[in-house]
DNA sequence: TCCGCCGCTGATTCGAGAATCAACGAGACG
DNA sequence: CGTCTCGTTGATTCTCGAATCAGCGGCGGA
């Protein structure tokens, strides 16, 4: 968008520019139709480009969606993985993930539903090894239950894979709550579902506490129900457009 | 599977049979290659019939596929219904709905993995409402959880649409453990998956109690950790054929 | 036993979209 | 300023699978 022909780039960084051009179309479009859906003419239109220019860039429809989810979920690895050994204790490192995907999905929701509508779902044949994918976290997080557990802060009858399992996929359906338009995508929503995530997971629907402030909006009844939207009139329609 | 034409049924019922066995067809197809990339002479062929007589039951590949889900997902929101209309309080719903859960993924693994893997996951282009669906289940439990907060069983300060979609997405994502192979499908470990699961929703990794007879278990060091398998050649290779 | 209906067959048609390729022209370089 | 390179174009070709349809034969009824 910002970059106009205006600007005179050197060729290899015009190139790799419309790489990502591409990629950024695809991911679009993707995101709209799905990864058998979307056809090559889809991203090419989207792109601005011609068709046979995304031949071009990748060597097939493959390696083109392969490549949209890759970038993506290894940008989310290594954001889970900063986070993870920015803090020390289980609870925190807990926290901070959740924090991360939350702001993944605000930053690019586009981007958050493909990987989430994708990532482990699909033939095997693909040629992305999204199950790889899948699997790397699992193992990522469960060994950060396991360390958890010799330190002596998590139980230690509980299988850390299936630890791991239940702790994505609370994240996951939690921002699939916002992808398919349940919760509206408004800021203070993301927040309280985020702190919702992190109490249930770590100690139970039963005992989850409210969110830090929460206690200074329960004494103000005009902002008692923010789940509910009392007045619908406030922000209300965010830009629906997945 | 058990009868050949060798038994004379009725006209009508051998026609609603094959219906049955072109749609049990679809279910296998469907699991191994998906929505978009099984063909519909994958299923004919599966079963056993020929390609123009699917045309015959069901009007296009569409339909098909929508029925496949159709079937798989009331039965499974039934017995749900069931399940919940059987218990009165809080523990026991959540723990009857899981049970239910992994009963359905005992009984029929293929068919829960079509589910698992497609709903709420496509291009709302698709003939199926899996959306809807998906919106209709997390609205069932989240009226559980309301009705449970004004029974005091629950903090009042939960979203209960969110925490339905963190008890599903707990389900969703422990069975996928299983679905990909990440642990193996034995009545054993599915059992203490699903007490894992139950606990861990209810009071959190912090507080999540044994499975029952854990104890007895932990005293006999030889059955000590069932989860890492210590002798490694049990679980090993699990026969991957999804 | 014979007739006619209709469940069933699978080769054929048809369209959609993936992948190719020959040609064009803008920038690089002398 | 001319030429050459290569990024770019989009019509063309080719593949693959959805949907059709004309005819066959098993089954039930008379």
């Amino acid at each position: 968008m910002a970059t106009r022909k205006v600007t005179k780039l050197p060729r290899s960084e015009r190139e790799a520019e419309r790489r990502k051009t591409i990629l950024r179309a695809a991911v679009e479009v993707f995101s709209r139709k799905g990864y058998q859906g979307c056809r090559i003419a889809d991203v090419a239109k989207e792109a601005g480009v011609a068709y046979g220019l995304v031949y071009h860039y990748f060597k097939d429809k493959d390696e083109l969606l392969g490549s949209v989810f890759e970038s993506g979920w290894s940008a989310f690895l290594s954001r889970v993985a900063a986070a993870l050994s920015h803090e020390s204790d289980f609870e925190a490192k807990v926290r901070s993930v959740v924090h991360v995907a939350f702001e993944a999905y605000r930053r690019d929701p586009r981007g958050v539903k493909v990987l989430i509508l994708e990532v482990g779902r699909s033939p095997s044949g693909g040629a992305v090894n999204r199950g790889g994918a899948f699997t790397n976290v699992i193992e990522l997080a469960a060994g950060v239950f396991a360390h958890a557990q010799q330190q002596g802060e998590l139980p230690a009858h509980l299988e850390p894979k299936l630890a791991a399992a239940l702790f994505f996929g609370s994240i996951e359906m939690a921002l699939t709550l916002f992808v398919v338009g349940l919760l509206e995508r408004r800021d203070d929503v993301l927040d309280r579902a985020r702190d919702q995530v992190v109490e249930t997971f770590l100690r139970g629907v039963e005992h989850a506490r409210p969110s830090p402030g929460a206690a200074a909006v329960e004494a103000n009844p005009s902002e008692a129900a923010p789940w509910t939207s009392a007045k619908s009139g406030t922000k209300s329609r965010v830009a629906r457009r997945d």
